[in-house]
DNA sequence: AATGAATGAGCCTTCATTCAT
DNA sequence: AATGAATGAAGGCTCATTCAT
C-alpha cells in the first residue's frame, strides 16, 4: 500500500505536533503555552505547526477537539449498561468518569482552562454528541418507576450532580486538600471518597 | 500624626494595586495579566508596583491572599446557624455560597487557577481558618441524631459534595452549557439549579 | 517530434511562471512580492520556479526583461511616421505613450523600481535597441526646418521632455493628485492632461 | 532651563529613530525597510519605537511626514518672487526644486515609493499647505498678461510640466541615462539639462 | 515616593529556499 | 519534470523589569 505510507509522512508530522501541543496547552493553557516549545518538544520546524493549523489558535482548537474526543470513547462504555441494573448506575459513571479524569487529565485541565479564558476557543468548536447521554436517561427513567431514583427529580440534575461531584474531586484536588483536610492526590484515592459521597444520593429504601 | 498620614496614603496606594490586579488576574489568569494595564488601571506608575510588590509573581500572591481571606467574611454568617434546625441546612449552604460566588467571581477563578497552576502559590499562603466548619459539624451531628442526614455518612463526605455542587456550577458554567445542554450563565440561574440537585441529597422519609 | 512538444510544455509553464511574477512583482515590488504567491497563480510547484530561474532575484530580472521589451513593439508603429508631418508628433508620442502605460503598468513600475535600486538589475541586462529613436530624430530635423520646432534645442531634449510628461503623469499619479490638487487616476484622465500640457511646447507662430 | 532640558532627553530619541527611519525607508521601501535595522541605526531598543509611534506603519508616516514637510521650507524662497519678473520664473523653479532634490533625495525616493505601493500612507497624511503656489500663481497670470506666458493655459498645467521635468531628471536619471544615452547622474548635471528644456517652454516672441 | 525613559529577552509569525521522493 | 514536506533565518511586536532623575 503506498498510498498509505504517503500519507503517513505528513500524518505523523501532524500527531507528533497535536501531542506536543496538547501537552503544553493542558500545562499552560493558551496564553501561558509557548509556540516555540511545542514545536522543539514535537522535533518539527515552526513553519509546519503554521502550515498545518494555521497559527496558535487553531492549534489551541484542534488540540481541544482531540481532547474532548476522548471523553467520547471512554462512554461508549455505557451504551451497554443494562436497563435492568439502574441501581448500580452510580458506581459505574463514578468508575468510568474517575478512571477517565485519571488517565487524562490533559481533558479537565482544557475544560477549566475554557472557563478561565471565557470559552472563547470551545464555543467555536462544533458541538460534540454524546450518544450514550440518551441510553443513560432511559436506565434512569427505569430507575425512577422501580424506586431507585426519585420521582420528581429530572434527569439533567442527577447528571450534573455526578459530573459535579467527580469533576470537582480532581479538578480541585489540591485546594481540598488544604481547606477541607482531605487527600485526593493519590490514585484510586478520589474514586474512592466519591463513592462515600454517592451514598448521599441513595434513597434511604434501597 | 504625620506617620499615620503617611503610611495610610501608601496603603491606599496599595490598595488601588491590588484592586487593579485582582481584576486583571481575576479576568486573564497569570499569563493572560498585563503588568503595564495593572499599572495603568491602579493609576500608578510600574515602578511602585515593583517596589511594593517584588514583581508579577508577587503581586499575584498577594492578590490572591487578599481575595481568599473574603470567604471568611462569608462564612461568619454561618456561625450563628441555629443548632436545631439542621434541615435548613442545605439550602443555606447553597445559598450563602452561591450569593459569595456570584459576587466575587475572582474567587473561583484564583481557586481554580491554583489547581491548575499544582498548588505552586497557595501552598505558600499561611493555612486560613475556617471556623465556620466546627460549628456547621456540630449542626450536622444534631442533624444525624434527629434523622435529618444519614447517619453512616461522615461531615466531610456532605460538605465536600455541597462544595463541589456549588463550585462546579459557577467555575464551570461555560463548559456545562455545553455540554450537558444547560444555561447557567444568566444570574441566579446556578442557585435555582442547584436547590433542585439538593433535593437528590435529602433522606426520602423526609 | 518529441522533442519541440517536451519544450513547449516547459515553456508554457516557463511563461505561466513569468505572467504570474511579473503581476505580483508589479503589484508589491520586489520585496513585497511572496515567491508562494507567484508559484500559486501560476499554478507550479515552487521547486519548479527554482529550477528556471534560480530564486527571487533571477525570477525579477528575467520578469524585468520581459516586461522592458514590449515598448519596442509599441514603437514599432512609430516607424511609419510620415516625414513630412512633424506638427503631428508631438500628439502621436503622447498617445503612444499614454496607452502604452495604460495597458502596461508593470512597465513604468518596474521602471521607477529599478531607479530606486539604483539600476542594480536593469544593468545586468544588454542594452535594449530603440530603433524608432532614429527615425523620430529625422522627423525632427524635418519640423525644426519646416519651423514646426525650435531651431537650438536638440531632440534629446525635446525627447526627453515628452517622455517625462508622460511618464510622470503615470508613475506618479497617486502623489500629484494630492500635491498639485489634479485627478489623473482615470482612464485618459492623464492622457487629456498631457495635451494641454504639450501646447506649452509649441511654437507660438504656429 | 530645567523644563527644557527634561523635554529633549525623550525628543532626543525621537529625533534619532526618525532620522534612522527615513535613511532606511528611503532606501528600501516600506517593505524593504527592517525595523531592526532602524533600532540599531538610531541606538535604541526596539520598544521605544514602538512606545513612540505604534509600530512600523506610523514610523513610516511619521518619516514621510518629516520628509515631506521640508519641500515646503525650500518654497518658502519662492514667496518673495518679484510679482514684476515672470520671465526668471522658469529658472527660478528649476534651480529652487533641482537644489532641493540634490539634497533630499530621500524626498523624491519616498514619493516613488509611495506610487509603487498605490499611496496607502500617503493618503493617510493630512493635507500639507503649499502657500507658495498662491503666489505663484499670480506671478504667472501676470506673466501671461505681459506675453511671457500663453494666454490659453492654466497655472496647473504650467505647474505640472515643470515639476514633471525636475523630478523625471532624479527619480529616472538611471534608466534614462542608458535610453537617452544621458548622463544625468553627476552633481548639476540634471539641473544644466532641464534649463535647456524649458527652452522649449519659452514663447517664441520671447 | 514617584516618574518617564529605557532594556533585553522572547513571542507569534512568515519568508525564501531546499530536500526527498 | 514535478510534488509535498521541511528548514533556518528573520521580521514585527510585546512583555516584565529596571534605570536615572
Amino acid at each position: 500500500m503506498p498510498k498509505k505510507t504517503k500519507l503517513k509522512k505528513s500524518d505523523a508530522t501532524r500527531e507528533r505536533i497535536l501531542k506536543a501541543a496538547i501537552k503544553e496547552f493542558s500545562r499552560n493553557g493558551f496564553n501561558g503555552a509557548r509556540v516555540d516549545l511545542i514545536a522543539e518538544k514535537a522535533r518539527i520546524n515552526k513553519e509546519r505547526l503554521y502550515a498545518y493549523f494555521g497559527g496558535k489558535p487553531g492549534l489551541y482548537k484542534a488540540s481541544m477537539r482531540k481532547v474532548f474526543s476522548g471523553i467520547g470513547e471512554a462512554e461508549k462504555k455505557l451504551m451497554t449498561f443494562p436497563l435492568d441494573k439502574p441501581e448500580c448506575l452510580n458506581e459505574l459513571l463514578i468508575k468510568i468518569y474517575s478512571d477517565f479524569l485519571d488517565d487524562h487529565p490533559e481533558f479537565w485541565r482544557f475544560l477549566i482552562f475554557e472557563n478561565l479564558e471565557g470559552g472563547r476557543h470551545v464555543e467555536a468548536l462544533p458541538h460534540m454528541p454524546r450518544p450514550a447521554f440518551a441510553h443513560l436517561r432511559s436506565v434512569y427513567r427505569r430507575g425512577q418507576d422501580t424506586g431507585v431514583f426519585q420521582r420528581d427529580i429530572g434527569f439533567k440534575y442527577y447528571l450534573f450532580t455526578i459530573t459535579a461531584l467527580v469533576f470537582f474531586a480532581y479538578s480541585n484536588r489540591i485546594t481540598v486538600s488544604r481547606t477541607l483536610g482531605l487527600d485526593l492526590k493519590a490514585p484510586s484515592a478520589a474514586s474512592n471518597f466519591l463513592k462515600e459521597c454517592l451514598k448521599l444520593l441513595r434513597i434511604s429504601a434501597e
